[in-house]
DNA sequence: AGTGTAGGCCAACGCGTGTTGACATCAGAA
DNA sequence: TTCTGATGTCAACACGCGTTGGCCTACACT
């Protein structure tokens, strides 16, 4: 096959670049943020940029490529799953920015829109298929709790509404996890 | 002073110029948002866009001046505050594309971000401060009922989530209602 | 040492953008 | 009717964008 298994010299420099794009994207958005600045950061040539990745949008696909890595709700109190849920994510959230790159990058690019569709079908819904006490509700509960997550995501990293910055994570724990504990387990 | 009360031609075209960018500027954010597809829509030359606001900057902040209507809440029965700030709240969006606009644009732009604030700030806000038990911890709860009403209307208007879209207003309400609820009347 | 090739730079392309100023047209007052 | 200002069109500008192709350089293998 063609797996070329001995490091080649080019491997930081894409490294670089998508490092590079992740925080652009994420800082910026996607018609923001550009190849240009993109490279410069990288310390390269914008022309490198597209040698790598072929296109602007075939790198923002690789760089918003993200795994929510949900914990393993299984092992969960079920009376604890709120809690574990927004616990996991404020943590997620706070050390990888390519998330923010697609919730800024979602609101305007049709694209990235439909990868957050598609990272929300293809990781959330099927741990709430599991968790839920009627698959057929999970989801309508899974929906619920991605408007809160995301909502407060846009709240405190991207608008970055005063009230909502200042909640220290045991606060936002105290206050969130109830409620997607009654999206999650509460009566229709 | 110079205030010309007699209605002039051109007050047609500012209002067709207006609507047109508030459709753009909802359906594809700031930066996609055109001067040309704008006049386009308006049937008129892009340059009479500059000549009657002067910049796309200055037409963004006209088209996206937008007015709450909270209700009266003091009004309402305590317990029923959460629902009836859903209902409010949904209403408003399906009826005005304004605060669809800020939302999309607020992703990206910094300016459209900062006017957000300050419709939380202006408008929101206060109203907290009459209705919470404590005015102090107002402007907390404030935000706490912004992440989920904000997240609600990200995923089913902007990211267009299946489940969420598929949601009826009665849903939204009864599921939602209650988070709003002890947001602003549940104790710390 | 010689050579092929991967890694990198440079200059330019075509395009779409916001913005500008010179010119046309038309309504209404004189 | 004539003239003046408001209303609108046209063509072009300077700029930044994504993208391309040609050229240079330096490493790795024989």
């Amino acid at each position: 096959m063609d797996s070329d298994q001995r490091p080649r010299r080019s491997d930081a420099t894409r490294a670089a670049i998508l490092a590079a794009a992740r925080e652009r994207f994420a800082a910026e958005g996607y018609e923001r943020a550009t190849i240009r600045a993109i490279a410069a950061d990288a310390s390269i040539d914008p022309s490198m940029v597209m040698r790598y990745f072929g296109s602007k949008e075939k790198l923002f696909a690789l760089a918003a490529e993200f795994d929510l890595r949900l914990p393993d709700l299984t092992a969960v109190p079920r009376e604890e799953l709120g809690r574990a849920l927004v616990t996991a994510f404020v943590r997620r959230w706070e050390d990888d920015e390519s998330l923010m790159a697609l919730l800024r990058a979602g609101a305007t690019n049709p694209a990235a829109a439909e990868r957050m569709r598609g990272i929300f079908a293809g990781q959330v819904a099927p741990v709430a298929v599991r968790v839920c006490p009627d698959p057929a509700e999970a989801p309508l509960r899974a929906g619920l709790c991605a408007t809160q997550i995301l909502g407060l995501a846009l709240c405190r990293y991207v608008l970055r509404m005063p009230p909502v910055v200042a909640m220290s994570s045991a606060e936002i724990i105290d206050w969130v996890g109830p409620t997607l504990q009654r999206y999650i387990t509460g009566e229709l």
